[in-house]
RNA sequence: GCGCCCAUAGCUCAACUGGAUAGAGCAUCGCCCUUCUAAGGCGAGGGUUGCAGGUUCGAGUCCUGCUGGGCGUACCA
C-alpha cells in the first residue's frame, strides 16, 4: 500500500514539473508515512511542505494541486489536506485486510525484504578475551549483535557472524601462569599469590584439571619459581606489573616450550568451549571463531606489516615501529611493534581488517564495547593506509550496561573474581527475559540493569506481555477442538469482509507495517525497534481478546476472526525469532 | 585540558531519523473474570524533552555555548 502510494506520487511530481510549477531538475525524496493517530488517516504524506519553497506557493496551496493530480482508486476512500499542509490518505477497510492472506501465504517469510541486495556483510560481535568467563556486560554486546544479525540476513544480506578469539598477547600469558601458579599449590606449594594474577573460580578447575592429566610432573619448588622476581605490590619496592611479568618469563623457563604450551592450550580450550556452550545456550551461534594467534603464526601480519613498510606509512622512534595514523585524521602515531619485538593488539587489527575484506566481505560491522571508541580513528586510518575503503567498516558501539542489585551498584571485574556470569543472568532471569531486556534498549543508551528487579519480579518483564499473547492464540485454537469446530482458513479469508470492529482495521493496519519496519530496523542497526513493534502488536492482540470472543457460532465470522488472529501470532513468531526470544504455545 | 557518547513523566525506556496534541511499561488511584488463559483489558493523574540562544513552514531530533553524568586520551588488550 505504501510502495503503491509512493509511485502514484512520484508520477504526481512528474506531473508538476510538466506544468511548470515544480523547476524540471526538482529532485524530490518522497515520504509517506503510516500515521499514528487514526484521525489522520492511514498514510500522510508531507510532500506539499517540502516542495513549498521550490514551487513558490505555501503548502496548503501546492496540497490542492496535488490533490487534483491524483488518480481514482477504489482503495483510497478519501484523502484530505491537512494542518500545515499534509495529505493524508484513508484507506478503504477492506482493502485493509488483504494483508492477512499475504501474512499466512509466506508464513516465516512474512517481512523478509531485499533491502540487503545480497551484500555481503561481517559481523563481529563479544570477541570478548577468552580470560575467564563472560559477564553481563558482553551479554549486551551478545543479544545486540545475535539480533541485528538475524534482522540483516532476514533483509537480504548475506551475514556471517564472527568471534574474534585475542588468543595472543600478554594477558593470555599471565592466565597460563595463573594456572600454573594454581596448581603449583595444589602440588603443594605455598607462596603469595600475584596480586595481578587471575583469581578467579574457574582458573582452579582449570588447575585441577592440569594436575590431574599431569600429576606433579610440573612442579617446580616456590622458592625457585620466585627466584629473582621483582617483589609484588605492597612489599617494599613493589611493582604488580613487573612481577607477574618476571613470573610469566619464569614459567616459560622452567617449564619449557612444550609444557608451556600444554598449558596455555588447555586453559584457552577450557575457557573458550565454555564461552561458545554460555553463548549458545543464550541462543548466540558464530560461523566462525577467528583466532588472533593464528592470524600470527601464518604470516598475516607480517605480511600487513610489510606492505605499510613498502608504502611507507612506519617509521622507527625510541627502538619502536610506529604507523603513521596522523596522516589519516588520527590524533597521534599509533605504535605497531614495540621496542620489546612484541608486535601490538593494534597490529594484529591492522591485519585482521583486511583480512575480513581480503575474504571478500563488501561491509563490514564491529560491535564494540563504548570504551573502545577511541579506536575507531586509528583502524579506519590503517584501512585507508593499506588502501582498502574505510567506509566498508561500520562500527557500532554498545553502552555498558551499569548493573544494580536493588539501589546497590554491583562492581565488575574479571580479575578480582567479583563479577556477575551472563551464566548467573541467564539462570536468574531466564533467556528470554535478559535477551529482550537487553535488545528492547537502543545500544547507544545507557543502560541500568537492576538484577534484583529482573529476578523479583520477572512476572512484570514486558516479554511476557508479548509471549502470552502469543501463547493466548494458540490456547484458543486448542479450544477451537475442544468446542467441535475446525479450523478453516479459506473461508476466514473469504469472509473477512465481516470483520467490521475498529480493534480488527487496527490489527491488519498493524499487521501491513511489519515488512517496512524490518527494513527500516535493518538499514538503522536497530534491532529494538522489533521490540517496541511486537509490544505494540501484543497490546492489539489483547485489546481484542478482551473486547471480543472469536470462537462464535457465525462459521464465517467465527473463521475470519481466527484468520486475522492466526496472521497476529505469525507476525509475533517472526518477530520474536529475529529477537531471539521464544514463542511458547502455552504459559 | 582535548575528543566521543548520553540527558525525555517519580523509575526504566520509546518517538518511523526534521512532522500534526511527545508515547509505553512499572509505580499510584478507580473500574472489568459465571466467558477462548486476569502474565490480560478499560479509564485517571503525572512533562517548560537538563539550561540558554540559533537555523525554518515546523526542533525531543540539526548548529553554537553552558550544566551534569559515562567513557577515552599507553610501546594494555
Amino acid at each position: 500500500m505504501k510502495t503503491k502510494l509512493n509511485q502514484i506520487l512520484i508520477q504526481v511530481v512528474e506531473q508538476l514539473k510538466q506544468q511548470g510549477i515544480l523547476p524540471a531538475e526538482q529532485t524530490v525524496r518522497i515520504q509517506v508515512d503510516a500515521t499514528k493517530e487514526k484521525a489522520h488517516g492511514d498514510f500522510a504524506t508531507n510532500l506539499a511542505m517540502m516542495l513549498a519553497k521550490p514551487a513558490g506557493m505555501p503548502p496548503r496551496a501546492l496540497a490542492t494541486k496535488i490533490l487534483a493530480l491524483l488518480p481514482q482508486d477504489s482503495v483510497i476512500t478519501r484523502v484530505e489536506i491537512a494542518g500545515p499542509g499534509f495529505i493524508n490518505f484513508f484507506v478503504a477497510d477492506q482493502a485493509k485486510f488483504a494483508i492477512v492472506q499475504r501474512v499466512l501465504e509466506q508464513a516465516s517469510r512474512f517481512g523478509q525484504s531485499n533491502v540487503g541486495q545480497g551484500r555481503s556483510v561481517l559481523v563481529e560481535f563479544v570477541s570478548a578475551n577468552p580470560t575467564g568467563p563472560l559477564h553481563v556486560g558482553h551479554g549486551r554486546g551478545a543479544a545486540y549483535g545475535a539480533s541485528l544479525s538475524n534482522l540483516l540476513a532476514f533483509s537480504g544480506f548475506e551475514v556471517t557472524r564472527e568471534y574474534y578469539v585475542n588468543d595472543a598477547g600478554r594477558q593470555m600469558d599471565i592466565l597460563a601462569t595463573s594456572v600454573w601458579l594454581r596448581y603449583l599449590e595444589i602440588c603443594g606449594e605455598a607462596f603469595n599469590f600475584p596480586s595481578n594474577g587471575y583469581k578467579g573460580d574457574y582458573i582452579y578447575a582449570v588447575s585441577r584439571q592440569l594436575f590431574a592429566q599431569r600429576g606433579d610432573s610440573l612442579r617446580q619448588p616456590s622458592l625457585e619459581v620466585f627466584a629473582g622476581v621483582h617483589p609484588d605490590e605492597g612489599q617494599p619496592d613493589g611493582d604488580k606489573e613487573q612481577h607477574i611479568d618476571d613470573l610469566i618469563l619464569r614459567a616459560k623457563a622452567l617449564l619449557g616450550a612444550a609444557d608451556y604450551e600444554q598449558v596455555f592450550g588447555l586453559v584457552l580450550k577450557d575457557i573458550l568451549s565454555d564461552i561458545e556452550e554460555d553463548l549458545a545456550e543464550f541462543g548466540v551461534q558464530f560461523d566462525n571463531w577467528f583466532s588472533e594467534r593464528a592470524l600470527m603464526h601464518t604470516g598475516v601480519v607480517d605480511a600487513a606489516l610489510e606492505k605499510l613498510q613498502k608504502s611507507g606509512q612506519v617509521y622507527e622512534q625510541n627502538g619502536a615501529l610506529w604507523f603513521r595514523s596522523t596522516d589519516y585524521g588520527d590524533e597521534k602515531d599509533r605504535v605497531v611493534v614495540r621496542d620489546n619485538g612484541l608486535k601490538t593488539y593494534f597490529a594484529s587489527d591492522i591485519a585482521y581488517h583486511f583480512n575480513k575484506l581480503e575474504r571478500g566481505y563488501e561491509t563490514l560491522i564491529d560491535i564494540w564495547g563504548a570504551d573502545h571508541h577511541g579506536y575507531i580513528p586509528r583502524v579506519k586510518a590503517a584501512m585507508q593506509a593499506m588502501d582498502t575503503n574505510p567506509d566498508a567498516l561500520e562500527v557500532q558501539l554498545v553502552q555498558f550496561a551499569i548493573l544494580y542489585r536493588g539501589a546497590e551498584r554491583a562492581q565488575m571485574s574479571t580479575r578480582s573474581g567479583q563479577f556477575v556470569t551472563l551464566r548467573e543472568l541467564r539462570e536468574e532471569v531466564g533467556v528470554d527475559a535478559a535477551r529482550f531486556f537487553y535488545v528492547a534498549r537502543k545500544s547507544e543508551q545507557h543502560m541500568d540493569f537492576d538484577l534484583d528487579l529482573a529476578k523479583s519480579k520477572s512476572n512484570e518483564n514486558p516479554v511476557y506481555y508479548i509471549q502470552y499473547a502469543h501463547a493466548r492464540i494458540s490456547n484458543v485454537l486448542n479450544q477451537l477442538e475442544a468446542k467441535g469446530y475446525t479450523l478453516d482458513l479459506t473461508q476466514g479469508l473469504a469472509s473477512l469482509e465481516s470483520l467490521t470492529q475498529t480493534h480488527e482495521t487496527d490489527l491488519a493496519s498493524k499487521l501491513a507495517q511489519f515488512p517496512d519496519l524490518i527494513s527500516r530496523a535493518a538499514l538503522a542497526r536497530e534491532p529494538h525497534q522489533i521490540a517496541y513493534y511486537l509490544k505494540e502488536l501484543a497490546h492489539g492482540l489483547h485489546s481484542y481478546y478482551n473486547a471480543s470472543q472469536f470462537i462464535v457460532e457465525d462459521d464465517a465470522l467465527r473463521n475470519a476472526r481466527l484468520a486475522l488472529v492466526c496472521a497476529v501470532q505469525q507476525v509475533l513468531k517472526n518477530g520474536l525469532a529475529i529477537i531471539g526470544v521464544s514463542a511458547p504455545e502455552s504459559m
